[in-house]
DNA sequence: CCCCGGCCGTGACAGATGTCACGGCCGGGG
DNA sequence: CCCCGGCCGTGACATCTGTCACGGCCGGGG
């Protein structure tokens, strides 16, 4: 029995390629392809796949954000989160959205398949090097204001437009910014805003 | 007669699926891969293929300076240049450092072997929306120095750091990081590099 | 109950940033 | 030859940013 596989990637080319790759393998079988974070969201539901293959930078919703809500929603099947970037908080999200496996594409293919088949045999599949980056890296030091002051400063806007657009006034913007600043270690709004990204913290 | 291919692109799992995908081709054999710019160049030149195809977003050297490089130094064969991001500017490079395709990854992985073919058999592959907007975009409005400002200012660094880096006199980075901002209408010096990087400009 | 911490705001300050006007040095073109 | 434009620099100015000190409002925990 092949184990049914719906996978989710934004990139045409590259999805063609992976979904050629697992055809290679008697055991799997994919059997709906998504572009977007809707779709796979859609095809997920309408197929009820043993494994969900879903890659984190979509447009529209995220793979992590689908990941969530199919969780949230009983689906029965796997998750796997495939991603680009190597960063510890995604790994976090990922888990807290329910995922079962978290690869990075800088790993070999092989690894892809034989994290598909064992998610569909009820594991869990993490790089362990990043797994111990996840916990090194501790949770994010930004209250909640602090996260969303920053998350709206990564527009390049002033000051003023992120106040109004918050509805603060433009001194408490500064100091949350400020104390985001001086948590991070940085020298900048920029470079907090990079930081906060790099670390997933965003 | 198989077209002999080179394959350089820095995310191993994205790199074997395509593999696989030409590797189904039968007139098509990939000779070798590269993870690297450095690789790529290494084995471009050690292996002599019909065709190149480089991703631009490699660690390193970029996809662009291998081709470049590779142009410059006589290379026989053809370079596709394979990219994921959609910067009219890209192109504009790509073609000037020789290339004679350029594919989004967002394209059908069928046009990947057909755009290979068409290159080995001594064709042009571009796609004409692509190419429209890199024409519409026209020219970079910066001079060499506002370009070089705009690029070392990217880093996040103060104004002074910059002029250190530079071998400049702060008042003459800020002039010229001024003249960037309005020549490109940003209000920032952080909105005209995401600007510039978005162009393909910097 | 009181204290603590998150959150919001004000006021003040130093320093960084963006704009402008001005001048000098060069090399190329009319 | 002179003019123009790119490049480098200075000085001055208004504004924006980042930091600090301070106070008030709340809700949760000891």
């Amino acid at each position: 029995m092949a184990v049914r596989i719906v996978i989710a990637e934004d990139q045409t080319m590259v999805r063609q390629a992976l979904v050629a790759l697992l055809e290679l393998e008697p055991d799997l079988e994919v059997v709906a392809q998504a572009a977007t974070g809707d779709e796979a969201l859609a095809m997920t539901r309408k197929h009820q796949p043993d494994v969900a293959v879903l890659d984190i930078e979509m447009p529209g919703r995220s793979g992590i954000q689908v990941a969530s809500q199919l969780h949230s929603s009983g689906f029965g099947g796997a998750i796997v989160i495939v991603t680009t970037f190597d960063r510890p908080g995604y790994l976090r999200a990922a888990m807290a959205a329910g995922a079962r496996g978290f690869l990075l594409k800088d790993a070999p293919a092989a690894d892809l398949a034989a994290a598909i088949r064992r998610v569909a045999a009820g594991e869990r599949v993490v790089d362990p090097a990043l797994a111990a980056a996840a916990l090194a890296e501790g949770d994010s030091p930004l209250t909640d204001r602090e996260s969303e002051v920053l998350t709206a400063a990564a527009s390049h806007d002033s000051i003023a437009d992120i106040a109004a657009r918050l509805h603060l006034s433009p001194g408490t913007v500064r100091n949350h910014l400020s104390a985001a600043i001086q948590k991070l270690g940085a020298r900048n709004r920029a470079e907090a805003v990079q930081m906060a990204q790099q670390k997933g913290w965003l």
